[in-house]
DNA sequence: ACTTGACTTAGAGTTAACTCTAATCAATAT
DNA sequence: ATATTGATTAGAGTTAACTCTAAGTCAAGT
C-alpha cells in the first residue's frame, strides 16, 4: 500500500497527475481511515500499463474507454481486445514512420557530413 | 508557384497553419503583385521537411531554431548537423519504446484471445 | 451589377493534458 | 507547543499547436 506521494514517486509521475486521472476514471485508488488515497500493487500494475499506452500516443479519452470496459468486466474482454489490436496497428504505423524519418535524417546528416569535412 | 490554398491541399494541412509557420518564422513565402502569398517547389520541399519532423515529435520551437539556422547560412552547417544528429537519437528511442509497447500488446491480445476462445 | 470564393490581417478561442493555487487538515519531528 | 511535511478539495491557470472569427479586399463568373 503506497500514499499518493510514494506512487508517484514510483511511477515518475507527478500527485497531481494521479489526482487528475483519479478524476478521469481511469483510476480508484482506495482511501485509509483519514481519507487519503492508498495504491496497491495491482494499482501500480494498471498505472505502468496507463502510462505505456500514453507513451505509444493513445488519447487519455481512449484509455479511459479501455479503464471503463475492464469496470464492466468478463463480459466485455472482447471489445477490450479489439481496442488493444487497433491501437496495436497504430504503435506499428509510428513504428513504419520513424523509421522512414530515421533513414532521412541519415541521409541529411550524411550531407551535412560532406559539407562540414571537405 | 502555388497559392496557400494549392500548397495546403499539397501538403495535407490547413492555410491556416501555413500562416501560423510564417508568423512562427519557419517558412517565409514569396508575395504575388497582388501582395498574395506564393510557395514555390522548394518552399514545397521544405515544408515536407518541417512536416516530417513535426510528424516525429520535434516541437515548433526546435524546428524554429532550426529554421533560424538555415536562415543564417553556411557558416550554422555544423550546428544543424549536430541538432538533426540530437532528433535521430529521439526518434530511435521512440522507435526503441514503441517497439517494446508492441510486444506488450501482442502478449496482452494473446492472452485476450485465450480467455474469449475457451 | 452582383455573387462567389480565395485571399488579407490581428487577435480571440479551442483542445488535450496536465499543473498549480488556495485554503485546510492531520500526523510527525524538535 | 510549534513547525514541517504531506495529504485533502474545488477550481483556476498553463502550454503547445493549432483553429477560427471578424471585417475587409479583390478578381472572376453569370
Amino acid at each position: 500500500m503506497y500514499t499518493i506521494g510514494e506512487t508517484a514517486g514510483l511511477l515518475g509521475i507527478s500527485a497531481h497527475t494521479l489526482r487528475y486521472y483519479e478524476k478521469e476514471e481511469i483510476i480508484v485508488p482506495l482511501r485509509d481511515t483519514g481519507g487519503d488515497r492508498r495504491y496497491t500493487e495491482s494499482h501500480i500494475k494498471w498505472l505502468q500499463f496507463v502510462i505505456k499506452l500514453k507513451e505509444t500516443q493513445m488519447p487519455i479519452a481512449s484509455i479511459k474507454k479501455y479503464a471503463s470496459l475492464v469496470t464492466e468486466g468478463e463480459q466485455t474482454a472482447l471489445d477490450r481486445l479489439n481496442l488493444l489490436a487497433e491501437h496495436q496497428r497504430s504503435v506499428r504505423a509510428q513504428i513504419q514512420m520513424l523509421q522512414d524519418a530515421d533513414g532521412m535524417l541519415t541521409f541529411k546528416i550524411a550531407s551535412y557530413r560532406t559539407l562540414t569535412e571537405a
